[in-house]
DNA sequence: GTCTATAGGCAGATAGAC
DNA sequence: GTCTATCTGCCTATAGAC
C-alpha cells in the first residue's frame, strides 16, 4: 500500500474512511445510536469488512477518540504558532468549536460525555483525558494572558478554564437542537471576549 | 384505584413507577441506551405490561419530557415565591441543576439534546420548548434584577439567559464524567454570583 | 392490568471462501 | 482485504389468555 495514502497512525485508506464516517455518525447521533451497518452502507462495504479493520465497536470507539484528540492537540499547537496574544488564542480556540457546530456536529467528547456511563472503560478514560488536556492548555494561556496583562478575570486560571470548556460544550449542546448557531457565538463572545483587558 | 395514589396526570401507580425508572435511566444512560427490558426488570413486571401503559417508546419519551417540564415549571414557581431578590432566585435556579447532578444524573433535556437528531419529532419539539421556557423565565428574572439594581451584567438579559443555560448544562455534562461536583459549583458560582451587583 | 408467547428485525460478531 | 453466510442475542411491539 502506497505510504502516501496512509494516515499518521499508518492506517489503510479504508480504515481511515471508516473512521471518517463513524466520527460523523457519533458526533451527530451518538455512539449508542450508530451501527456497523450504518457505516458499511455509507461506504458500500460489508459489516464483515468493517470487523476486519476494527474487530469490536469498542475498539473503533477508542480509535475515534485517539484520532480526534490527536487532531485537537495539533490544532492547539497551530493556534499557538499563528496567534501571539492570549486573547487571540482564546478566540481561535472558540472557533475550533464553531467549525464543528457549523457541520451540525457536537464535539465528539461532549457527545461521549453524555453517554459516559454506557461506554467501555478505555473510552471513558480517553474522554476524561481529552477534557483535562483541554483545560491544561487553556490554563496555560489564561495564566500567560494575566501575567502579560492582556487578560483580566476573577478567580484562578484553572477555574476560568473550567468555565470556558463548560460554556462552549454547553453552548454547542443547546445550540444544535435550537438550530441557532448565532446563539453559540453569543455565548462564546461573552465567555472569551469578556476576558479581554479593557473589554 | 385510590385517587391519592394518582399523579397530577391521573396515572396509575405502576405508570408512575415506570416513569420514575425510565427517567432515571434516560438521565444517566440516554434515551437510546435504555430498553423496555431494563425498566421491566427493575420493576419486576414484564415488557408486555409496560406496553400496556406506554404503547411505544416514543410515547413513553413524550410523557417523560412532559412530566419533567411540568415539575421544572413548578420548581420555578416555588423559587419565585420563596426568594424575593433576583440574585437569590438565580442561586436557587442553579441549585435545581445541582440537585440533579448530585444524583449522578444529567438534565433530562440536556441528555436528549445530545441525542436530538435521533429522537421522534414530538420529543424534539418538547426539548426545544423546555430550553425556550427556561430562558424566558431567566430573562424575566434578569430584567427585573437589572431594573431593581440587584444585578449587573453586560449585554441583553436574553443573552445572559442563554449564557446561564449553556453554562449550567455544559458544566453538568463535563462534571459527570470527571466525577467532580465541585467543578459544577465553581462554574455555577462564576455564572451566577458574577452577576451580583457589587459582586 | 398483567401475563405468556412470539413475531420480525437489527444489533455486534464470527467462520471460512476467495 | 473483502466477501457470503450465519450465529446469538436483544430490541420494540403485538396477540390473546387470565
Amino acid at each position: 500500500m502506497d505510504v502516501m495514502k496512509r494516515d499518521p497512525e499508518d492506517r489503510t485508506r479504508t480504515a481511515t474512511q471508516i473512521l471518517d464516517v463513524a466520527e460523523q455518525l457519533v458526533q451527530t447521533r451518538g455512539f449508542n445510536a450508530f451501527s456497523y451497518a450504518d457505516v458499511a452502507a455509507e461506504l458500500k462495504i460489508t459489516k464483515a469488512a468493517l470487523h476486519y479493520h476494527f474487530a469490536t465497536k469498542a475498539e473503533l470507539g477508542e480509535a475515534l477518540i485517539a484520532r480526534y484528540a490527536a487532531r485537537f492537540a495539533d490544532a492547539l499547537s497551530a493556534v499557538e504558532s499563528r496567534h501571539a496574544t492570549a486573547p487571540a488564542q482564546l478566540e481561535a480556540y472558540g472557533n475550533l468549536y464553531l467549525t464543528v457546530l457549523r457541520e451540525k456536529r457536537m464535539c465528539l467528547c461532549g457527545m461521549l460525555a453524555a453517554e459516559f456511563p454506557t461506554l467501555p472503560i478505555p473510552m471513558q478514560d480517553a474522554v476524561v483525558r481529552f477534557f483535562n488536556d483541554n483545560e491544561t492548555w487553556l490554563t496555560q494561556v489564561l495564566t500567560r494572558g494575566r501575567d502579560e496583562g492582556t487578560l483580566d478575570f476573577a478567580g484562578t486560571p484553572a477555574e476560568a478554564a473550567q468555565m470556558i470548556v463548560s460554556g462552549l460544550e454547553g453552548a454547542m449542546l443547546v445550540a444544535r437542537p435550537l438550530g441557532d448557531i448565532g446563539r453559540f457565538q453569543a455565548v462564546a463572545d461573552q465567555l472569551l471576549a469578556g476576558l479581554r483587558r479593557t473589554g
